[in-house]
DNA sequence: TTGACAAGATACCGCTTGGTCGGTATCTTT
DNA sequence: AAAGATACCGACCAAGCGGTATCTTGTCAA
């Protein structure tokens, strides 16, 4: 169904949304400093002038990058799943069955996207780092919430301190991407997350 | 002391270890495709005439960085404290004790310069990623065998597959330092590390 | 002492980059 | 229908990039 909206001849959320598309993409592929803004615009057939209208430098467009794409890409993949049971050890074992299971090459060749930026940008842009430590400490926060009332579940291990375990289980998840990536390898991938896996369940009361 | 090699006006070797030493601080700060050969140069007083000469491109610079100056630190950091015990548990939570212990501002500024680049460049050019591989192949090999004689000694516990904890272990120490160094944190870092502690502690016979 | 080669210096090149700017087309408001 | 704002266009720009060519200088064996 076409929306009387699709069918102006001009559609700035449209063309703004194909941009910070183009752009994940190509952040993605080359890292952020070297994304080239000629690309992500021939992958788009926008102009030039579009994008300077819609966003005021490519600093600003990496910004909405992290907030609108990979912040809201990385809650429905690794948060949402958490509402499902009252046993995080449960929900846990279950997202990372599932990684485990749908690992795919893609994931493998370009590795995860909040951490690629971390690492290359967050000693070199104090906004860049608050924007993606956003995203970190709310994918903390609700791994805790979940491992506290798992405690009060009687669930999970009662001498576990929640948070700093949540803060564990999602470096060791970006450590597993991480070695995955430069192994190029989705085996690789899948029996580091077995052994996060383990140790999740390790965790139960 | 002043070797008579120190007074000759050339010195080869020395300019050399200079690039070497200087490409490693510009790729630690800026990344490597960000990395200028001018700055390079300019933190050197060497000419570019020099770099060339030494250097056929910016690439062969990167890989030597590689190979003979993050691939020694680590093993230095990382690998060779291992050969002191015989109980791998202990070694390997006496080498967290220390990282804690010393973790610089330094450290949790730049991350660690092996993860780094592999989330850099690993998609990108696959001699780096081979480079890079062997660094990590090597590491995990060195835990895995200490953990293997840990069985053997009953120091570990023999449920354990070596290879795939130490895969884990090490997964878990880039994630560990990648998150502290985006919170910007030496405490989230060193609370991070303690966690992996505890996980190493439950390995124990 | 000299010849040959390694080491280093410097001016220069083509190319890509992020960003600008004057202008045009379309949409909204009055 | 006029006017004003929003969206878009594309030629252009200065700066920085990695890399090259040509030259000079230092080193050391013969």
């Amino acid at each position: 169904m076409i929306t009387p909206a699709q069918r102006k001849t001009r559609n700035p959320e449209q063309t703004r949304s194909d941009l910070l598309e183009a752009a994940y993409s190509e952040i993605l592929e080359s890292g952020f400093q070297a994304a080239s803004l000629e690309r992500i615009l021939a992958n788009t057939s926008v102009s030039k002038g579009a994008l300077y209208h819609h966003f005021g430098t490519k600093r600003d467009l990496g910004l909405a990058v992290v907030e609108e794409v990979i912040a809201p890409q990385l809650a429905e993949r690794w948060f949402a799943p958490f509402e499902e049971h009252d046993d995080p050890i449960i929900s846990l074992s279950r997202i990372l069955d599932d990684k485990i299971a749908n690992a795919s090459e893609l994931v493998i060749r370009y590795g995860c996207p909040l951490n690629n930026l971390i690492q290359e940008m967050s000693p070199l842009d104090e906004e860049f780092r608050q924007g993606l430590q956003n995203i970190l400490e709310r994918w903390v926060e609700v791994m805790a919430i979940a491992l506290a009332e798992g405690q009060r579940n009687q669930k999970v291990r009662t001498d576990l301190e929640p948070k700093e375990a949540a803060l564990f289980i999602v470096a060791a998840i970006e450590g597993c991407v991480g070695l995955g990536k430069n192994a190029q390898s989705v085996e690789a991938y899948q029996r580091c997350l077995r052994q996060l896996q383990l140790y999740v369940q390790s965790l139960a009361f």
